[in-house]
DNA sequence: GTGAAAGGTGAACCATCTTTCAACTTCAAG
DNA sequence: CTTGAAGTTGAAAGATGGTTCACCTTTCAC
């Protein structure tokens, strides 16, 4: 049994991993590379060529480090998924009210995308490339902020009817925000626009 | 000058539009396939062969009424664009009141999703395929949306000040329902989706 | 200084498709 | 019944780009 183990999809091999300090420093310049690279072009129109001489390496020097070009785009969703999480989580929680955590958030995410709009299409394309990914990047998404959600609702801050549907749909708009205000146009203030999205989410839309 | 005037990305040339009955039959047979198979595999991983073999023609006959595996993509994401927005703007607007017609509009959009499942995935792609149908798309929905909130404004029905950001907001949110509860997982009522959600936008999240 | 492990290199191999094309079939108008 | 325009066919050309591999260079422990 123990002797089937193998590397899951989601681990990177040991025989790849980088030994020396001058491994690791290849390594990430192949990871910034390809960040770039796959959010100018998207994956298929990206090049394992393209990316290596980018990165100013040989294109062997690319499978020390990575077994495909799947394995690498993998890698790179799961790191840019963590960023967000732990860019925006702890500007959150940082507020006493929820939902004044609700509004730096946002704006804080907002920021976030407008200095790496290639995360919008790094994330949708592992819908394609590695659902299993995407599926786990939103699942992560809504649980964390379910959580903190029921917990402003037991403190007494919001509604104490908060579920997954309402989880699902603050993540929603907060993604389209983004789309909209962070990648396709910086037409807005993020401070702007996120004070309308938390008023919205506050009080609703009734008169 | 009108002598240069050619095809526009988004037309058909004519001498690829069927002339015959038996012409627009096999048409509609490589847009069905073409539907199916991009749902299943994605662009990439979908083939001309493919489907034209699942339509049960030759491979040449594709080239008979598409220039590319790109325009068929084009023209597919136009058709499903307009689609959802035949089928759920009617409901959303024959409701008198404007936040019955939301509760009323995602119901059935939750439902024509789960019997389309293909939309998330060509929809999606063309953000990758073909860009500005993808802009087009969902500025296409986020404008439809705004006239018919301003509408209700005017009319009293909700809060005066409503404006593109909660638009974007709202189609944002209804988009990841749509996600969620229609291509992730049918676990729930789509009827008890839709009134949680059209709540959560009436009163917002506040005690 | 030496040997071995880690890292680097890029030409070549190879699989996968998209697209073209010249020959063939269908069908309806005259 | 003839004719030709519309439609069909699939082999093959052409392009792309991921992956391999045999050989070279660098590093560093002993």
């Amino acid at each position: 049994m123990s002797a089937e183990r193998g590397i899951s999809a989601t681990m990177t091999p040991a025989s790849k991993t980088p030994r020396t300090e001058r491994g690791r420093k290849t390594l990430r310049l192949l990871l910034d590379s390809a960040a770039a690279e796959f959010g100018e072009k998207g994956f298929h129109d990206s090049s394992v060529v393209s990316i290596t001489q980018r990165a100013g390496v040989a294109l062997g020097s690319f499978y020390t480090y990575f077994d495909s070009k799947d394995s690498l785009f993998r890698a790179l969703v799961r790191d840019m998924s963590a960023q967000v999480r732990q860019t925006v989580g702890p500007v959150m929680a940082a507020e006493p009210d929820r939902l004044d955590g609700e509004r730096k958030g946002l704006a804080r995410f907002l920021e976030f995308v407008r200095e790496h709009k290639e995360l919008y299409r790094i994330i949708d394309e592992a819908e394609f490339v590695d659902p299993a990914s995407y599926r786990q990047h939103y699942e992560d998404t809504v649980n964390g902020y379910l959580a903190s959600l029921k917990d402003a609702a037991v403190k007494g801050q919001l509604r104490d009817d908060v579920e997954e549907v309402h989880a699902w749909a603050i993540v929603g708009m907060n993604v389209f925000l983004g789309l909209r205000y962070g990648v396709m146009g910086e037409d807005r203030d993020v401070t702007d626009v996120a004070n309308i999205a938390a008023d919205l989410l506050t009080n609703g839309l009734k008169r």
